[in-house]
Order: C-alpha cells, then sequence, then structure tokens
DNA sequence: TCAAACAGGTCATCTATATGAGTTGAATGA
DNA sequence: TCATTCAACTCATATAGATGACCTGTTTGA
C-alpha cells in the first residue's frame, strides 16, 4: 500500500489510482531554436514533436498539468495555454478528472470532422464503405503535385463506395505514397475495424489533422457513374482533397465524387464556440 | 493637464492617451440567470449582449481589460477568457498597445470568411460585384424555413453577378426580411462603400457572424445560364447560405450558383491555429 | 523646427496559488 | 456479498500580480 504521504518530488508510477491512465512517457525538451517565441508556443511545440515522434501514442494519457509543467520547467498556467491549443486542433482531449489523452480518430467526432455529406433533410449519418479496388500504381501529375512528391513514385489506389441509408452517394479515389504505408495490403484494409484514417494512425502512426478541399461541380465520368449508378455527365460534386498529418505534410490525395440529388456537402462557416 | 497619481476608482474620461481610443461605454451586467454557468461564460454573455445592444458599436474600443473586469466584478484573467472567446468567434479584434475593439466587416479577414471561391491555381481574391436585379417580394417556401419566418412575408430579392478577373463566375440571389431592412433602398444597396455584410453592419445594426451553407451540383438554370453565360444544363456548383447574427437569428438567405470551370470552392477543415 | 526621448496607456505572457468538479479504486461496514 | 464512503488523483475555474511588448501623444533639447 501506498503511503499517504506523498514524495514531495517524483511519485511511484505503477501503483494507486493514476496508474490507470497510460504511461508517463518523457516528453522532448523544449526547442533551443525558441527564441524569442511565447513560451506556452516553444511547449505546444515540444508536446507536438512528442506526439510525432510517438514518446505518447493515441489513445495515451500525458502526464499530469502540474508533472508536465514540471517537466518542461514552467507554470501549470502556461502548460495549460500550450495544451488549450491543442486541444482546439483535435490533437489532444481532456477528460476532467481522467487527464488528458492524444486524440484518436474514432469517435464521430473526427469522422465528421473529414466527412462533410449528409442528407438533405439535415440527417447525418456515418456512411457505409465498400471497396471497389486496391492496386498498387504509380503517382500521376495532380497526385504527385498535391502530395509534394514527384510524378512516378510509387503508390497505391484505392476506390471506394460509400452508402448513406443504403444509397450510393460518394465514390472516393485516394492516393497514397507507398513509402509512408509499408506493409498495407488490401487484405489489412478490408479488415480494417474502424475509419480510413483510423487505420493510417493505429498502424502507420500516421495522424491526419487538416485537410484542404476544393470543390467543383462536373458531369460524371464514366467511372463514377458506374459505381454510382448514374448517367455519364450528370452534374456531380467532385471534391478533390490533400490530407495533411501532425507535421503538416500531406500524406493522402484523394478525389471524391458526391451525387447530391438528395444529399448536401455542408459547411459552417466559424462554428460556434 | 491630468494629475500624474491617477484616482484609484474611476478615471478621466476624455483626456489623455487613452482618449484616443473610442468611447468606453457601460458594459451590460452579467446576467441574473447564469447560475452554474462559469463565470467566464456570464461575462461573454453579457459582452456579446453589450455589442447586440449596441452599447458598444463596430469599431469601438471597449473599456481596457483592467477596467472592464472591474466593471464585472471579476479578475482580469477571467475577463480575458470570456475576450478570447469572443476574439476567437471573431466578433471582437485585440490589437496589441491599442485596445479591444468591437470587429467590423471591412476587412479581408472578413470577406474571405464569408467568400471561399477562388481561381483553380490558387489565386484569391476579391469579386468585383454588379447588381442585377433589386426588387421588392415575399419569401417563398424554402427562404421563409431558413429564415425562421412564414412564406409570404414581405422581404428584398437581390441578384449579384460576381467577376473574379474579369470573368463572371457566381450569381448570387439574396433574400432578406424587410423588417430587418427598412429604409433599405436599391440606391443606397448600390452606393454601400464596401461589402454586404458591411452594409448590414454599419447601416442596420445587423452583424453576420455566422453562416452555414449546402453544396449540392446542379445543371445551370435559364437564370443562372444567362447572368453567367453558360448553357443551360451545364454541371454548375449551388451553395445555399443561412447567414446568422450575433444572436444567432438567421437573417439572410442566399443561393449562390458558382462556374467552377477555372474557379473552384475552397474548404478548409481544422484551421491551422 | 523637428527629431528623439519619454510617459503612460494598451494588450501579451508568465507565475503562483486556491478552490471546485469529476473520476476511480480501495476501504469500510451492514 | 455488495453498496456506500472516502481518499487521491485528474482537469476546470478563478484570483492576484509581475514583467514585457507595443502604441501614441507630449515633452524635451539640439
Amino acid at each position: 500500500m501506498r503511503s499517504t504521504a506523498p514524495r514531495p518530488t517524483g511519485r511511484a508510477r505503477a501503483s494507486g489510482p493514476a496508474a490507470v491512465a497510460a504511461s508517463r512517457a518523457a516528453m522532448q525538451t523544449i526547442a533551443p531554436d525558441a527564441a524569442g517565441m511565447p513560451l506556452y508556443r516553444a511547449v505546444k511545440r515540444a508536446l507536438l514533436k512528442s506526439i510525432e515522434l510517438g514518446n505518447v501514442a493515441p489513445g495515451d494519457a500525458l502526464p499530469s498539468e502540474g508533472e508536465l509543467a514540471a517537466q518542461f520547467g514552467v507554470s501549470v498556467g502556461t502548460l495549460r495555454r500550450a495544451v488549450d491549443d491543442l486541444v482546439a486542433e483535435h490533437i489532444l482531449v481532456r477528460r476532467q478528472g481522467r487527464g488528458t489523452f492524444v486524440a484518436t480518430h474514432t469517435s464521430d467526432r473526427f469522422l465528421f470532422q473529414f466527412f462533410h455529406v449528409e442528407r438533405s433533410d439535415g440527417l447525418r449519418q456515418a456512411p457505409d464503405v465498400e471497396l471497389v479496388s486496391f492496386e498498387r500504381t504509380r503517382l500521376d501529375e495532380d497526385a504527385a503535385a498535391a502530395l509534394h512528391l514527384k510524378p512516378g513514385v510509387p503508390a497505391l489506389q484505392i476506390e471506394n463506395r460509400l452508402r448513406l441509408q443504403g444509397r450510393p452517394v460518394v465514390h472516393d479515389r485516394l492516393v497514397i505514397p507507398a513509402a509512408l504505408f509499408r506493409g498495407l495490403t488490401e487484405k489489412r484494409w478490408r479488415e480494417r475495424p474502424s475509419t480510413i484514417y483510423h487505420l493510417y494512425q493505429s498502424e502507420f502512426a500516421i495522424t491526419v489533422v487538416r485537410a484542404h478541399e476544393r470543390l467543383r461541380a462536373v458531369g460524371a465520368d464514366r467511372a463514377a457513374a458506374r459505381v454510382l449508378g448514374v448517367a455519364i455527365g450528370q452534374p456531380v460534386l467532385q471534391v478533390r482533397r490533400v490530407a495533411l498529418d501532425l507535421g503538416g505534410q500531406p500524406v493522402e490525395w484523394r478525389v471524391s465524387t458526391v451525387v447530391t440529388g438528395q444529399h448536401d456537402y455542408v459547411n459552417l462557416l466559424s462554428r460556434p464556440v
């Protein structure tokens, strides 16, 4: 049994209630090139770096605020300021009474951060995803430009069909650099238990935190028409997405085709806080 | 000349450097129904209310943080916490060394918060707006539903054509309730010096702070085709927007038609902070 | 006259500390 | 046995204050 009078510094690691929360990994130290930068920004960068390097993995608890502040040699207020930012960016998740955790791509919260199609009456539902094709290929011009790589670099191209309320609504064509996803097979892809981005995160340590999309209306091409069961040339929404990881590196290029007969792409300008 | 030893409470209003910043209006008091609510949220609400009521107008400086904190009877830290939120929502703007101001709809910052069309190569530019029509009408079903009003309520319908790099790219049809925009004439509309939302704000005390949009691909209808110079039935992007004011009330219904041949609708998922 | 220094205001960052609320596992006791 | 209580941890809120950066009008001094 542990002492009721805890030592003033350093604490038993593997006993007591706190041990329930995951391991207390050491953080990166504050970057030396942080001169002139506000302290809380330097702390934020160090936290980010620790997550990027895998010192703390998605789902892990961070050390407590007091502990972290001590590790960095800053006050709790400053530490919280840094964590505030990362929570706002959905990179960390706070749970009062439990701890602060590295966010995982499992929750609906994340799903709908990256999935904006819903039924025209406002019903928002997770899509059913069917794999259409999975093949090894090389980057074409568009994908290469989006991914900041050279055309011809080995890649995987994956096509999905997404159903909402049973109806095929979205056709996705994903292109990801093979180098970042070594060992990814069609089997592993098919058998993922959760979302695609959760697969990236849990199996390849790639956490998608941002994306930018460019939307346009086009006539359905042959491939999309066939997969979605619409006429060639029918107006469909084309969404071209670049997904970025924690370090801001592009990791996925995706072209989605959306049939907007009974569904819309929704966008909130200035989310309520 | 003022005393070098300021009184401990209450300060001279119209002299000294501080007088450069605009009037120091009295704030709303903290709502009595704020029980259980965190103090900073109650403060935020009171600030919002003061802006809604016009106690401080767009462009005005708020009292200094210390002064405001004293008015509300909270610490500066708590006051800042409330202001932080409103700054994040673009309702207030901080300028170090100058003060904190009620945001105005003049800056590019605001323009691009609500205008998401840019050239496919990434060039982002403010559009040139031409008035196509301005007429008094009554709400149809769609507009009424969007504005939380009954069909048949008097309204104004305004059509615009937006050019980018000289090329007509967007056709807007705006519907606004006449009751909210009493005295708005085509002349006043035409002669606005700045953006539409700035007109709403400066002339009608309606500040648009949020909007939600639903996008779909459709074939160009006759009106859009004529105004935009495209063939009827050509795939175009249709954006249906409801704009909300400070209090969250819908104040504008807008249907935009975007020709996405050489332009895209851009959307950032999880903006970098 | 006019540029430089200064004074006094603003917000920005950082520290330190106190108290409350939520969670969990262990101890307690019927 | 099993529900309750409790201790000890977590984050959440709030306070008070110090120091720095930034901005602007006034004073100073050549």
